[in-house]
DNA sequence: GGCCAGGTGTAAA
DNA sequence: TTTACACATGGC
């Protein structure tokens, strides 16, 4: 059949493409990006399903707790009701807090974290780890950051391929990529993976033909 | 009732 | 330096 390989990130990214995956989405896949809901909805979905973090956003929504000086100097108690149906409450809302109150001694606001931050700095704080510091800086800093979730893992472990750490995964996806006016922005690709991804645990038949490689 | 979801930190080996 | 486990909820 197709006979196209996927042996780097952009054959994949390019298949992927046929299958007009956000026909009716839109192209950026994480709701309300570059924001500070996006932020604390980065670490609420950690091992959670997204669902779960839609209510906790609501919730801290309801009581004025998505800006980072209400965030900080907030009651944990009450933190940690508006977040409990999204898991591991008492870690993440201490997270979060903490992450409120760092960048703002850090950076002072948050226009001024999405223009500064860096990679390292996100991973030195608690409660971040490699794939909520790329998703923060693609979704919420607008950087042109590949993230590595676990459907990217699942997807590629269907190819035959298998990684040893997330930096490796995230290198063979970034791998191929031209900067030219075709790349739109890794962001969209993951959207691709994502969509890809659910379609497919669902059962549903995918539009065109199967990935192969 | 067990399994798992858009991970991360830490304690043992 | 790896591996194993804890963290917690709710839907299937």
């Amino acid at each position: 059949m197709a006979g196209v390989m996927i042996d780097d990130g952009y054959t994949l990214y390019l298949q992927l493409q046929k299958l007009n995956l956000l026909e009716n989405k839109p192209p950026l896949w994480w709701p309300n990006p570059y924001t500070v809901e996006m932020l604390v909805g980065a670490i609420l979905t950690q091992n959670t399903k997204w669902t779960r973090v839609e209510t906790s956003l609501e919730n801290l929504k309801n009581n004025n707790l998505l800006s980072l000086s209400t965030l900080a100097q907030a009651d944990n108690a009450l933190v940690v009701e508006c977040i409990r149906t999204s898991g591991f409450f008492n870690a993440k809302s201490q997270n979060i807090q903490r992450l409120a109150q760092v960048i703002l001694d850090d950076f002072g606001d948050f226009e001024t974290f999405q223009e500064m931050v860096s990679r390292e700095w996100l991973l030195s704080q608690k409660g971040i780890g490699p794939e909520s510091a790329d998703a923060i800086l693609c979704y919420g800093c607008g950087r042109d950051v590949m993230v590595v979730d676990k459907y990217t893992q699942q997807l590629v472990l269907a190819l035959g391929l298998e990684f040893d750490n997330y930096e490796d995964l995230q290198s063979w996806c970034v791998q191929g990529f031209v900067r030219d006016e075709r790349h739109q922005d890794f962001a969209h690709f993951h959207g691709m993976i994502v969509e890809y991804m659910k379609k497919n645990k669902k059962g549903k038949v995918i539009n065109t033909e199967p990935l192969d490689r």
